[in-house]
DNA sequence: CGCCTTTGACCTGCGC
DNA sequence: GCGCAGGTCAAAGGCG
């Protein structure tokens, strides 16, 4: 009974695994029918936490069997031999009753495997040829930017950038790339200026803000000081060293901040990070204080993060993200890192600032095809800014507020899946967040992120669970491959249960 | 005792 | 050069 019982739990989430991939072929369709047995092994090849599931129902069986994890590390073979052999309640009889058939099975298993597995190899690489047809797009499109700015910059009206130059996450990073591992730590941080108070989102690039600024000539190579610039200029010598050290690769993405604003009447928004408080300003234009946070939950962790209410809303809170951790993250706080850091990789390459603070760049989306979140160029902040505006439901009509002065668009956040399993928004010493390696659906998670905070800033823990739910445990092996260049080793260190990557993932940014 | 918050002072960039 | 504003530091005090 135990037996046959275990095949049709497994069987059920077999089927729930083929509902959240769509892209694999319900095989089972073509023999659920006939078999029960063989949905078994299949999906255990595919997902780790379906096998924990199983694990969690049959206690008993595991107790007396060791065998019952490793079946999912091992090769689909042993799982089906596992199955067969983690049954200590089935009776002698019954095993010689099914012996004959449970044989067939087997090799039938084992069949079915290799079918599936050449399948997914062949989806593997068709994903990876169609990623590197984009990058390379991408590429030439950063090219094709950058001509676009010089013209907008020698006073050209061309102030309007093409869509896709903005719709591009990976231009900044394309443009980047000579930055040496620049990608390490994407800004987040939470813009509080009034100005972006009333904006949905606003979006200034590095290179362009960095040129614009008189006083600030900060190359894009001279990146271990670009902290200190955005955030603390004014830092003792002392803090800029540590930060030099600490963060001398995460140039690059040091000057984007990532701001969220989103509808709560705490004090602050539950991100999974622990803070310090550090210092409070009155901010010139709003009446309430703007209170300064630095990541505590490492020593030397980069990241800070800015809090600050509405002017015009208080129950808006605007929380700015800048930096990347440099330590694991718990899984609330790796969803919020991923999503600023998708946000902040979503930095146009070339928007420009122009002298009088007003926005001189912008694309305007009149459709919103992503309601989660949406994008503005907002020139008036010192630093190139992306405002998560989550103060809407996900699919609420964008602009209940009045339209801002400065263009917007949406976020197309969950266009890029790339960009969260791309290692560029991996942290340096975290290789890749559980989250991330999730390629299947890297953006079905940030708009999950992003909903489940504006329903709820403080709802951090069912967004952890509802991360779980929606990603799964890591894929053993191609769901994640997919996503990641460093694929190998950064999966290998993901499904590691002692590994901190088990427990975090880390991108840039959230805090 | 350690951690955190508060808060005034200080530093730096920027505009005039 | 001066003043303003943003951002940070660090001493003091509170809290568990």
């Amino acid at each position: 009974m135990e037996k046959r019982q275990r095949r049709e739990l497994t069987f059920m989430h077999y089927d729930d695994l083929l509902r959240q991939n769509p892209g694999v072929p319900d095989r089972t369709l073509d023999d659920s029918s006939d078999h029960v047995k063989p949905h078994i092994t299949e999906m255990d090849f595919f997902s780790t936490q379906y096998q924990s599931h199983d694990d969690d129902h049959y206690q008993e069986s595991k107790a007396s069997n060791n065998n019952g994890s490793s079946s999912i590390v091992d090769s689909s073979v042993n799982i089906g031999l596992n199955l067969l052999s983690s049954s200590p309640g089935v009776s002698r009889a019954a095993n010689d009753a099914e012996e004959g058939g449970a044989e067939m099975e087997l090799e039938k298993l084992k069949e079915e495997n290799r079918r599936l597995r050449s399948m997914l190899d062949q989806i593997t690489k068709n994903y990876n040829e169609l990623q590197g047809q984009l990058f390379m797009a991408l590429q030439k499109q950063a090219h094709r930017n950058q001509h676009e700015q010089k013209d907008a910059l020698n006073g050209m009206a061309g102030s309007i950038m093409s869509v896709q130059q903005f719709m591009d996450p990976r231009t900044s990073a394309v443009l980047d790339v000579n930055e040496p591992s620049g990608y390490d730590k994407t800004d987040q941080e939470v813009l509080a200026s009034p100005e972006n108070t009333t904006e949905v989102f606003s979006i200034e690039h590095n290179h362009r803000t960095c040129q614009s600024i008189p006083g600030k000539n900060v190359s894009m190579e001279d990146g271990a000081d670009q902290t200190s610039q955005r955030w603390g200029s004014h830092k003792s010598p002392k803090l800029d060293q540590s930060k030099n050290e600490d963060q001398g690769s995460e140039a690059p993405f040091r000057k984007a901040r990532v701001s969220v604003r989103a509808r709560s009447e705490a004090p602050l928004i539950s991100d999974g990070c622990q803070w310090r408080k550090y210092g409070q300003k009155m901010a010139k234009g709003n009446p309430c204080p703007r209170a300064y946070y630095r990541c505590t939950m490492a020593v030397g962790c980069p990241v800070r993060k800015q809090v600050q209410r509405c002017a015009d809303d208080k129950s808006i809170l605007i929380t700015t993200y800048e930096g990347n951790h440099n330590h694991p993250l718990p899984p609330a706080a790796t969803a919020m890192a991923n999503t600023t850091s998708a946000a902040a990789a979503m930095l146009p390459s070339g928007s420009t600032k122009s002298n009088d603070g007003a926005l001189s760049t912008s694309a305007y989306f009149p459709s919103l095809r992503y309601g989660s979140s949406m994008a503005m160029l907002s020139a008036s902040a010192p630093f190139p800014t992306i405002t998560l505006d989550l103060t809407h439901g996900p699919n609420a009509v964008p602009f209940l507020r009045p339209p801002p002065p400065t263009t917007s668009f949406p976020l197309p956040l969950h266009g890029y899946p790339q960009l969260l399993g791309n290692p560029m928004f991996a942290p340096p010493k975290l290789p890749t967040s559980p989250a991330m390696q999730l390629g299947q659906r890297p953006a079905s998670m940030v708009e999950t992120v992003t909903a489940a905070i504006a329903s709820d800033p403080n709802f951090t823990s069912a967004l952890a669970a509802a991360i779980s739910t929606i990603m799964g445990a890591p894929p053993r092996n191609n769901g994640n491959s997919t996503m990641n260049n460093d694929e190998n080793n950064d999966y290998d260190h993901s499904i590691k249960p002692g590994s901190p990557h088990a427990q975090q993932s880390c991108s840039n940014k959230p805090g």
